[in-house]
DNA sequence: GGTTCTTGGTGACATCGTCACCGAGGTCAG
DNA sequence: CTGACCTCGGTGACGATGTCACCAAGAACC
């Protein structure tokens, strides 16, 4: 890949730092890849890392001691991954990882450098911060979801989300379901009646979207 | 209440600052109480303070649109309440609200006495960090339940969590149907249920546990 | 071509959420 | 005291969802 000097200009949250200190963070990390499907982080582990995401998308997931698997959010480009960052601090054991959904880069910043701008840069430690909050955030939206929503609703909502330009979705039953917490059964049945509802049309491994507008009214139908 | 000089030792993390730390802290912050009920923070209101929380309980729970409940965790004596930390930063908005379960006392911390001691004890940041990555686990935790557990062990395991020293939980039907993010109905059968088993009576608003070890069995029989 | 794996379809059943309704007991004003 | 009203809990019916068992079609592999 690339050398990126800039990569800072990514990360809202870091565009604010002085120049000194942008240059201290460019000088004390590192630039790493992973091909998709990579296991970024497993429980256990120790990360001596913060990861910042610069380009992909990594998924975060709970494995229950079933061998069953909930999908809890998506760190996107230009996020942090902060689970790495509690692990780095050692300061719980968490049960979650993370595996690269597509072909990742992205920026360690080893536990020296990060203590160090932690300690001398406010905007730093907003950054931080409000990337713990966004997660959090996240997850209560998530049990909000969980508890009180349809599940054709949310299928509907996801399928939104997940459609390429051509309005395809590339994930099988199977997927969808650890997606949501579900079965695939469950999606199979609710996939079946969008189907009857002509909104979608499917073929093995894909669910092509034909009326955005029945999922969308569906999506929004419950206080979104 | 009572000066209270050495609160600090109440908290492990901030144990080992510095005294001179210590000291700054001490006066850079104050001690507040509420009574039981009272509304601690909600969405929409912006914090100025971060709370540590002394003495009490307080359940931070999630509104939904329809009304609904969904308790979310539990804040104890000893711990931070970050979600006013997150408030405080304006990171975010977020959906949840705090309510004191018991006479609260807490110490508030001013966002200028946070501020200036994130920055210059490692000790404090790894004392906050901590305290978010807790609250994480703390969602993964439930939501691993909410998706894999069935409602009569988690319910089980509640009622040998909120059960006093004489083996009795007060609280109705639907506190503990909150509780657990379910109805009222649901926690009236499987108490009906573990009634039949003779595991425990009922009468209004309280519940006798007669035998734990039925319920432990329970409990334990999933994974827990 | 045959075997095996992956994907998806389906029916039966258990669990859980929702709704409607009721009764028991407590509270309170008159 | 007593009737109105409220809270709490019990119950049946039904729909939504999770679980299990099983099967069929397509893909992959030898």
């Amino acid at each position: 890949m690339q050398i990126e000097d800039n990569w800072i200009e990514r990360f809202q949250g870091l565009k604010r730092l002085p120049a000194e200190l942008q240059e201290e963070l460019v000088k004390g990390s590192q630039i790493l890849s992973f091909p998709a499907g990579t296991q970024i982080f497993e429980p256990g582990q120790t990360a001596d890392n913060l990861l910042l995401l610069m380009d992909g998308t990594v998924r975060v997931q709970q494995r229950s001691a079933t061998g069953r698997e909930v999908f809890l959010y998506r760190v996107h480009a230009g996020e942090s991954c902060v689970l790495t960052t509690a692990c780095m601090l050692a300061l719980e054991d968490y049960s979650a990882d993370g595996v690269a959904e597509t072909d990742v880069t992205a920026v360690a910043i080893p536990r020296a450098t990060f203590d160090d701008l932690a300690a001398r840069s406010r905007d730093f430690r907003d950054f931080i911060f409000s990337a713990y909050s966004r997660r959090i955030i996240d997850l209560f939206t998530l049990i909000d979801d969980i508890v009180f929503q349809r599940m054709d609703v949310r299928l509907a909502s996801r399928l939104l989300e997940l459609a390429d330009d051509t309005g395809t979705v590339h994930a099988t039953h199977q997927v969808l379901g650890t997606e949501l917490g579900t079965a695939r059964e469950v999606v199979s049945r609710i996939l079946g009646e969008f189907q009857r509802r002509r909104w979608i049309e499917q073929s093995r491994g894909e669910v092509r979207l034909i009326s955005r507008a029945g999922l969308e009214r569906l999506a929004r139908s419950a206080g979104d």
